[in-house]
DNA sequence: TTTTTGTCTTTTATCTACAATAGACAGTTT
DNA sequence: AAACTGTCTATTGTAGATAAAAGACAAAAA
């Protein structure tokens, strides 16, 4: 196989949705918009559905014929990008497993374990080289330098650096800035959530990363928003393989945002300055907590 | 061709110079630690050597035949790797060429213009992308952000931050750590090129990126350190399209230089903080200036 | 016993090929 | 006139193949 045809078969599934809500589909350039491919790919889902006898499908007539069935949908494995498998099998590989620091990793090895090709292993690799958890030595193997506490440290002293640059830029915005309608949004959920804990505490994790990408957007400076993609994936994959206690944690966050948001809501320097190390001091501490 | 043989080139190359200085060469293993590649390489390495009647090999015994001469040495555009040589080309081609923000980047177009394979051109991208300058589209091109006065200030916005840090748990190093011994060295060089500085400003650009990624390493940051790349290869590149009043500036950048170790020296926090505020500031002007 | 060499295997770096996807353009329909 | 479709081309993403380079191990030499 040269390219995986996943992109189709995610945006068939999506379409199936779509189509379930009405009696025609629009034209090929707005199911492009919408389903944010292009039209050759449109045009691929339109011909499978004809396949299915979903639709009858001429020019620009796509009439839908019968609602679409579970097993009209692609699996779920199908429609995940090679990139994003090879990521979660070697985040399991390195947070879970027995995976020691100094580590050698290997190119092929991965690659048949992953039932992929060397080029793809090889590609994620180097992209994910600049998380600062592995290392390259020219000619020869990546060294694993490992999810220890070190790295946790200078992870942690990064972030708050940028983050606390970033809340008093939040705060110095415009009161007319969208970014205030984010926030507003932002903090209902918490309130929401908060309402409902010990069903919905699970939620927190996307919600976390939602309010500090906001807070961190708001720096304008593209180095300080990049970084926090590494915090985005270290916490996620982090929360997958550490669940302990992890309600009432989520719900001190919970707390601790809403004081957050208040001080940022006050743009008084100092309450923001004080709130955002309150919280940060916090998230260091249950990161830290983790990890031995 | 699968892999560039330019590794053994490069290092069959140092070792006509070893040759040049001895009778005999050494063991293999202990060539192969000198010359930082495997024995393989020194295998090959010492197996063109006889071809060319430079050495007479027989198992141990490496005796020198003849001098080399300078057509036994491979040509120095051979010697650099495929990525060096992709990188260079890249840089002029946005640095220096008429590349407009929003341009789109063709690996194809890329890889044909530099005479290389796209796998090539594809991961050198990838690699690049952290440096801000260019980001992906997922199934399509490349687009170039552009080198211009947002990325400059974002880019010094964030070295600041991380400089001022560094340079305070520079100040804050045990007297006996091995550090304070490479600044002394540095120090001297910056004494010996400011006598000579007519001559030798040119060589500021290199000292310049010694004594800065000093500092940053004190700060035992990985993120930090990492960082400090992006800054080496936009100075180093952007030097070398912009030398108006490179006599000038130099020698003004080496003066605080010395200011800022003499502050580093006396372990003062305020003036460390004064000293590398002041350097910075003119290192971010001097960068502004060169980019309107 | 320690180091070195000969030989062999494994792994990386790179090229080429090809299906998936994007995208351009002209002709057609509303 | 504006939007849509049919058709075609260009580019990306991925696999597979192969030379370069690393590295393992046993036999040989010091």
């Amino acid at each position: 196989m040269a390219k995986q045809n996943t992109v189709f078969k995610d945006a068939f599934n999506r379409c199936l949705k779509l189509l379930a809500e009405t009696s025609a589909l629009p034209s090929e350039p707005e199911l492009g918009t919408t389903l944010g491919v292009s039209r050759t790919t449109i045009r691929a889902i339109l011909t499978r559905m004809e396949e299915l006898q979903l639709i009858a499908w001429d020019k620009r007539a796509k009439v839908v014929l019968r609602q679409p069935k579970a097993e009209d949908y692609y699996p779920a494995e199908e429609t995940d990008s090679l990139s994003d498998i090879i990521e979660r099998s070697f985040m399991r590989r390195i947070l879970a497993g027995g995976a020691e620091p100094g580590m050698q990793i290997n190119e092929l090895e991965l690659a048949r374990d992953i039932g992929t090709g060397t080029t793809s292993v090889r590609e994620f690799l180097i992209r994910f080289s600049r998380f600062g958890l592995i290392e390259k030595r020219p000619n020869s193997h990546w060294i694993l330098k490992g999810f220890t506490r070190e790295f946790a440290l200078e992870l942690t002293e990064v972030r708050e650096m940028f983050e606390l640059r970033s809340a008093a830029s939040f705060a110095a915005l415009a009161p007319d800035h969208p970014a205030w309608n984010d926030l507003d949004r932002i903090e209902a959920l918490h309130h929401e959530i908060l309402a409902d804990i010990d069903n919905r505490y699970k939620e927190f994790s996307e919600l976390d990363e939602r309010f500090h990408l906001l807070v961190h957007t708001s720096s304008s400076n593209r180095f300080i928003v990049d970084f926090y993609d590494i915090i985005t994936i270290v916490f996620h994959y982090h929360y997958q393989w550490n669940k302990t206690n992890a309600r009432e944690r989520n719900a001190r966050a919970l707390e601790e945002h809403l004081d957050y948001i208040a001080a940022l809501r006050s743009r008084d320097p100092v309450k923001v300055e004080t709130a955002c190390r309150k919280h940060l001091k916090s998230a260091r501490e249950t990161l830290l907590q983790s990890i031995q």
